[in-house]
RNA sequence: GGUGAUGUAGCUCAGCCGGUCAGAGCGAUGGAUUCAUAACCCAUAGGUCGGUGGUUCAAGUCCACCCAUCACCA
């Protein structure tokens, strides 16, 4: 029976490349989604980019930029990480768009004609400098708790308490650096507390194997028993400015990002209705018999299985089938991390000449139907790579073309059905289909690989290549080699939904059309001819590897300029030194009272225009954007390392209560901070970054 | 802190409802072989199944506690 089902991956937030974490979601979905068309299901994959929220609106802003330029840019960016790892969506949009717009505005009006909207005046932090309403993880202030300097709104690194961020005492906004004032606004609220939606997510959550059983227990724990009514009410609506949908008959007020990025999933698909004529309603009305699944990872399990069902639930269209949550990334056992170089973009990964579908069969070997984390062991995964998929699978074809072609013209004889390892894969197909359907990829992989030991063993005992030497074993050596060809091609189409471009060229090796999964159960026809055999996939250098981690450790540093500098001697180094030894010597020797420290006001600074000095050999002219504390000109011995024309742009830390200085070519306000050698003996002179966040203005401590 | 998950051979992992479950693949070692990117094939490896107590005729497999790691706590 031919199924008709949507599948989406979660929508990657539009800020943001795409990392190898990212694409264990995608990967997970594109080879279930591949298995059903291969199947011959109708099965359609959307996704698109999340493009909505403050954090995109300040970073467009950071880079003098639009918000709709930046999401554009980020789409083309996701669009070629994930076509580069053979991730097949159908469609790939963006919830910028009329058609999410529109059915945000459709469930937001349902939702409201249920009476499952209403309007509450709550106190919020504002940003009196930049004008807006903070989110929590812009506010950040001391721990009320343990007093931890810098933490942000909603809890505490230091110490892990929880709190409103109205409880952050000295708080300021990670925007501007501003005391933030408490205001009252007016906001929109799903009503989750009520009873229709309690007791319909009670029901819903846990049923039908909606959800894997780790994940209802946990949504249980949410839920309350009954009568527990732990829900509370979904605040929708942000104030502007914010970038996102207005909502209809509220001016200011715009539908918060998460409210509208899984209305996207809709969105996308509505857009590909439109270029394809296919039903939109067919899928997503009340009572579809077609399935719908999400694949996204356990982190936002609570906005899929709660808010999600709860508003298609109550706006009159169907609820997902199933939510598939998966585990994260770690990389050799840890988080990903970019000091360690393991926090490893898709872009990097290509770039660097690597495979992406080394990494497709690794992760398939891994992954399974549970929320459990999957570990990118890179040691492992070369080995794993290079014994299973080179050494193993094609080998078989790679030790057994050469004969059919050099001694038969590339022909095949009949294949021998009776054989073991033909039996076996025909007995293991309905396994493997399950284990595929089931998202056990694991257990498929290994499955697999089991079955590629027979045919490597089978080609083993027959021995062509002693066949070849023997006069009239011709017939044998025909046979032994159709044989392994044939079983090529089984673990080919067994491997395809993990393995696709390597499945395509098994297909023009083969001389075949593509792959279904029904070409499992046949053998190719005696006279058929192939194609001669080249390589279809290297092994996985240890060097490449090495070289990839070594590539994302130091695309995180501050990207000094290669240019050797061999007198270290600069205006910076020389003030600070003289500011510090005026209280002792620089290092090892006395210690500095915090409060004597908290005297230098160091400031995140946006280099607004640089120049070169006419007459000055070392300088460079500067000038600062200090946020709230305006504009101001310093000169900066790093003529040598920096070209004035790289620097416009950067954010660096500036002390901004320097005496200022005169100089020959004007007043120097202030001096930025760089490093280097304190013995003048290593060359080079490097600017202090700031971290993604950092906004001018902030203070430096 | 609360809740949940995980902890099995060097590495990655299987082990469903307790009784041939102490396993597989990779690595390592030895052997065989040379068709294949030195690939492949055969054999071997003896890990107190995180720790300590329980339940049971019988416990990686159930219970309690402890340790470690991870996640979630809107």
């Amino acid at each position: 029976m031919k199924r008709k089902i949507l599948v989406t991956s979660a929508l990657p937030y539009a800020n943001g490349a795409i990392h190898l974490g990212h694409l264990v979601e995608y990967i997970q979905t594109d080879i279930w989604v591949r298995f059903q068309k291969m199947c011959g299901h109708e099965c359609w994959y959307v996704c698109a980019d999340d493009t909505h929220g403050t954090p995109i609106m300040l970073r467009a802003e950071k880079e003098g930029i639009s918000p709709e330029v930046l999401i554009d840019r980020v789409h083309g960016e996701h669009t070629r990480d994930f076509a580069g790892f053979h991730v097949g969506f159908d469609n790939y949009y963006t919830t910028h768009s009329e058609e999410t717009r529109a059915c945000a505005n459709d469930i937001f009006a349902r939702l409201a004609a249920a009476g499952l909207i209403e309007t509450r005046t709550i106190e919020q932090y504002y940003d009196p400098l930049k004008q807006m309403f903070l989110p929590d993880r812009f506010i950040k202030g001391e721990c009320p708790k343990c007093g931890a300097h810098d933490q942000y709104g909603d809890n505490c690194e230091s110490c892990g308490s929880a709190y409103t961020a109205s409880e952050l005492r000295n708080p300021y906004s990670a925007v501007s650096g501003a005391r933030p004032e408490l205001r009252q606004s007016e906001h929109y609220f799903f009503r989750l507390s009520d009873h229709r939606c309690q007791s319909f997510l009670r029901r819903w959550t846990q049923s039908e194997d909606r959800l894997q059983p780790e994940a209802a227990n946990k949504l249980q724990e949410w839920l309350g028993e009954e009568g527990e009514d732990r829900l509370t009410d979904w605040d929708i609506s942000r104030d502007a400015p914010y970038f996102g949908f207005e909502i209809p008959g509220a001016p200011g007020k715009y539908f918060y990002v998460w409210l509208d990025a899984p209305i996207g999933y809709m969105g996308s698909f509505r857009n590909l209705c439109s270029r394809t004529g296919l039903d939109f309603d067919e899928y997503w009305k009340d009572g579809s018999s077609t399935e719908l699944y999400h694949f996204i990872g356990k982190d936002i399990l609570y906005f899929h299985a709660l808010f999600w069902p709860a508003e298609l639930e109550h706006a009159g269209y169907r609820t997902p089938t199933r939510v598939f949550a998966h585990g994260f990334l770690t990389v050799d056992g840890a988080k990903m991390s970019k000091s360690r170089g393991t926090f490893i973009t898709a872009e990097s990964y290509l770039a660097q000449g690597l495979d992406p579908e080394w990494l497709r069969y690794y992760y398939a070997a891994k992954l399974s139907a549970t929320m459990e984390d999957i570990d990118l062991n890179l040691d492992d995964f070369i080995a794993r790579v290079n014994s299973d998929l080179v050494g193993k699978f094609v080998n078989i074809a790679s030790r057994s073309a050469g004969f059919i072609v050099r001694h038969f013209a590339g022909r095949l004889c009949t294949c021998d059905e009776s054989l073991h390892a033909v039996d076996a894969i025909r007995d293991r197909r309905a396994v493997i289909a399950g284990h595929y359907e089931g998202r056990e990829f694991g257990k498929a992989i290994r499955e697999i690989m089991a079955l590629a030991d027979l045919a490597n063993q089978y080609v083993d005992r027959v021995k062509p290549w002693e066949l070849a030497r023997q006069p009239g074993s011709e017939r044998e050596l025909h046979t032994a080699c159709s044989n392994a060809v044939n079983l090529f091609r089984l673990l080919a189409v067994l491997l395809k939904p993990v393995l696709p471009a390597l499945a395509v060229k098994a297909e023009d090796f083969l001389n075949v059309a593509p792959f279904t999964w029904d070409d499992g159960a046949t053998v190719l026809a005696a006279g058929h001819a192939i194609r001669s055999y080249r390589h279809m996939l290297t092994r996985v250098d240890r060097r490449q590897v090495d070289a990839l981690v070594e590539a994302n450790r130091q695309s995180l540093a501050a990207a000094p300029p290669p240019a050797p500098q061999r007198h270290a001697e600069h205006q910076e180094k020389a003030a600070a030194r003289s500011a510090v030894e005026a209280e002792g010597p620089p290092v090892g020797g006395a210690h500095v009272a915090l409060d004597e420290f908290m005297r230098v006001d160091l400031r995140v600074a946006r280099i607004a225009e640089a120049s070169h000095v006419e007459g000055a050999d070392k300088l460079v002219r500067l000038l600062l954007d200090v946020g709230p504390l305006g504009r101001r000109q310093v000169f900066a011995g790093i003529k040598a390392a920096y070209d004035p024309a790289a620097l416009v742009g950067r954010l660096t830390v500036v002390i901004v209560n320097l005496a200022p200085r005169k100089m020959r070519f004007g007043l120097s306000e202030g001096m930025i901070l760089a490093a280097s050698d304190p013995e003048g003996r290593q060359p080079g002179i490097f600017l202090l970054s700031a971290d993604a966040g950092a906004q001018p203005g902030m203070r430096v401590k």
